[in-house]
DNA sequence: TTATGACGTATTTTT
DNA sequence: TACGTCATAA
């Protein structure tokens, strides 16, 4: 047995275990992931299970391929029937073949959040709550998401008390538009198989095994499909560690795994509680962080590899430097033999890395970004898309709108109104133009290019590059864009034509649905990167992987935490898990920082060290400073070395980035003459100015007007 | 009615 | 920086 496939007793125990409910409880790096995967070749191999008779669910499609990918090599197979997939792929498939039944037709498309967000901004703005704060479309979208899944609070619920009608006719829209948001492709599928108990059994008869893996992380819809098609299962088998929930945002609820062995009658529980990725010393640190939280049942993990590691904290006076320090420190580890690739910085949230990239850059050290902007989420693709999806889907009207005018035919927001009164179908109004219409030619040669592709039936490169081409979105490109500008889309649309070559070489039988249908839910660059760069990406996106050597950067009170979750215990208990899951990516060292400001280049603000590093004992890291910052450092000390912090009066931002106060006259270059009523945050304000009334706006904007 | 440019504001995490 | 909104020009 070589080292990839060698297990511990529990974790045999779990593997053996092929009968009945299991649920494999274990904190991060105990190889619950290899278990899943083991378990899988173990069932083909050595039970004569049907490869087809075995369902994985992972919770990214990178997931779910590099499990496929180790399962082939356990087995050695260069081919394998299991489904290994992400609830929202396994449900879209199961769509396909079944949505007639609740009144879609079998080309319905999936509608991307930014589509739905669009979608919602469209309704709020007809019911008239375009500019109400409580209403921030991706407030209202994140609840409707909730509502949908039954995870709503009570709270939010009232604070935004339409938000029964505005999904009504969120809903109604995407009905009409033959669309299906995330939520539905679940929903729906629970739908079908409640209302069908045949279709339901055939389902459930073709998948007799059932792997879950981060369970923790499922949230109601996906427990009720599991326990829908796990009801007459042979084996299930769910994987998870509630100190990693991090999707309570999105629903996810841990509570699952304490109803598992509830809900599934006779469910055996096994523990795993050795660590084979992370030096004990790195346990220590996470383990420190993560019995700060209430809500949890304390675990016991250790680990044998007591070698040792870099274990620093560092305090940056501007994220500039706390990127030059990363930088450095990369470099230095490059020199001692550690492969880029095994290298992590990650981050709260994507806009933190912009400051690394640069620090990467101008030291051209190569670097990629995991997750983040994506491929697809570029207009020009975006745009494309579009194309295709109309000319699968004349329906749906998300689409017709984003291209009807791109590139330019002259038919804007008054003549799509026009059109709406002929049929709610825009698309279908195409087909009942009235005698005298504006711009009935452009509409009509619109129609007619999308029919004749719908016609095609040679799905494929030449398909793409034909639509391109007589749509003239090169010509735009050309005419509209700088050339800088125009390259790069183009590259990305001739990029756009090798991935629907790509998917026809993969595919027995290619279609366009199929390849809408993948790229839709395709949203983590999935190609196999094996060039030598380190990896920066959220500490969401890491989830599930390892480094070597892992940066945890902008720790800061309001960063990370972040600032909205700072007012809910429970919200804030997540975070702390976010912690654990950085902190337990890393094998060997582990690099803290933190940078005294932050903010944008002209709105910096003073930042505290996060809460979660003085969590960690003090003995268990090294703090370092920059030289440059000496004069400056009171904070860290003083933090860690008592539970004292030094008070900085508001001396912090007033000095800084405001120097006016409370009843000066101040002079907007629009507004004119005003009287400064308020300030806040030191850099906000309120003014009544003499012509154009009471405004909040930023002091930059403003001058102070000297009696 | 559409296109264009100035100006304001806002950044969590993702299937 | 980047995006959406608003006012104005064509
Ligand atoms: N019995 C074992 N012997 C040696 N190495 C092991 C063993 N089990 C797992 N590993 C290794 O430990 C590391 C962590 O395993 P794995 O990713 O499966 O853990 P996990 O519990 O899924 O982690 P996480 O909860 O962080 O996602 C991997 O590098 C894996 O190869």
């Amino acid at each position: 047995m070589n080292m990839s496939t060698q297990l511990n007793s529990n974790q045999q125990e779990a593997i053996a275990c092929t009968k009945g409910p299991l649920l494999v409880l274990a904190g991060a790096g105990s190889g619950k992931t290899r278990v899943i995967t083991s378990k899988i070749a173990q069932l083909i191999r050595e039970e004569f299970v049907p490869e087809s008779h075995i369902l994985a669910v992972t919770f990214t499609n990178k997931a779910a391929g590099e499990m496929k990918r180790r399962a082939m090599g356990m087995l050695n197979r260069p081919h394998l029937g299991t489904t290994i997939s992400t609830f929202h792929s396994l449900c879209l498939r199961i769509l396909r073949r079944e949505a007639v039944l609740l009144g879609y037709t079998s080309n319905f498309s999936v509608c991307d959040s930014a589509d739905a967000l669009s979608l919602i901004k469209r309704i709020l703005s007809e019911t008239g709550r375009k500019n109400q704060k409580e209403y921030a479309p991706k407030k209202v979208q994140a609840l409707i998401s909730a509502v949908k899944n039954q995870s709503a609070s009570d709270r939010k619920l009232e604070q935004l008390p339409a938000i029964d009608q505005i999904l009504d006719q969120y809903d109604a829209a995407l009905r009409q538009n033959d669309l299906m948001d995330f939520d539905d492709l679940l929903l729906n599928t629970v739908a079908i198989f409640e209302q069908n108990p045949s279709i339901l059994a055939h389902y459930q008869s073709q998948f007799p095994y059932m792997l879950v893996d981060e369970f923790q992380d499922t949230n109601a819809t996906q427990y009720r499909l599991i326990r829908l098609l796990a009801e007459t299962a042979i084996h299930i088998c769910v994987v998870g560690d509630e100190d990693q929930s991090i999707y309570g945002w999105r629903g996810a609820d841990f509570e699952n795994i304490l109803n598992f062995p509830r809900d599934f009658d006779g469910c055996r529980v096994i523990k795993l509680e050795k660590n084979y990725r992370s030096t004990s010393k790195i346990l220590d640190i996470a383990n420190a962080v993560i019995s700060h939280n209430s809500m949890r049942n304390p675990k016991v993990l250790y680990s044998d590899i007591h070698t040792d590691g870099e274990f620093v904290l560092y305090e940056a006076p501007m994220p500039q430097e706390e990127g030059v320090f990363i930088a450095k420190q990369v470099q230095a580890l490059r020199q001692q033999g550690v492969p880029l690739n095994d290298i992590a910085v990650l981050y709260r949230a994507n806009y933190l890395s912009r400051t690394m990239e640069d620090a990467f850059r101008r030291r051209n050290i190569p670097y990629r970004i995991v997750g983040g902007y994506k491929f697809y989420d570029r207009k020009e693709i975006k745009d494309i898309l579009g194309y295709l999806r109309i000319i699968r889907n004349p329906s749906d009207n998300l689409s017709f709108r984003r291209i009807v005018n791109v590139p330019r035919r002259k038919i804007g927001p008054a003549t799509i109104e026009k059109l709406e009164s002929i049929h709610p179908v825009l698309f279908k109004s195409l087909e009942q133009l009235p005698d005298r219409f504006p711009r009935k030619q452009e509409l009509k040669e619109f129609h007619s290019i999308i029919e004749s592709f719908r016609k095609r039936e040679d799905f494929g490169p030449d398909f793409l590059r034909d639509l391109i081409e007589r749509i003239g979105y090169i010509e735009m490109l050309k005419a509209e864009e700088e050339t800088l500008e125009a390259e790069t889309r183009m590259e990305n649309l001739s990029e756009l034509v090798t991935v629907v070559g790509d998917y026809l070489d993969a595919e027995e039988n290619p279609t366009l649905n199929g390849f809408l249908d993948t790229v839709s839910l395709l949203s983590d660059t999935d190609e196999i990167e094996d060039d030598d760069r380190v990896n920066l990406m959220t500490i969401h996106c890491a989830k599930g992987l390892e480094f070597n050597s892992v940066f945890v950067c902008g720790l800061e009170e309001g960063t990370f935490p972040n600032q909205r979750t700072m007012g809910s215990s429970r919200e804030l208990e997540e975070e702390r898990r976010l912690m654990y899951v950085a902190i337990t990516r890393a094998k060997q060292n582990l690099y803290l920082s933190f940078s005294r400001e932050r903010g944008w280049k002209w709105d910096m603000n003073r930042k505290k060290m996060s809460r979660f590093v003085k969590e960690i004992p003090l003995n268990l890291l090294k703090v370092n400073r920059p030289v440059t910052g000496l004069s400056h450092s009171r904070l860290l000390t003083a933090a860690h070395s008592s539970s004292i912090q030094p008070k900085h009066p508001n001396s912090d931002n007033s000095e800084s980035t405001c120097t006016i106060q409370k009843g000066d006259t101040v002079m907007h270059h629009s507004y004119g003459e005003g009287a400064v009523l308020n300030v806040v945050n030191g850099n906000r304000m309120v003014v009544k100015f003499k012509r154009a009334g009471i405004k909040v706006l930023n002091s930059r904007l403003v001058q102070l007007k000297k009696d």
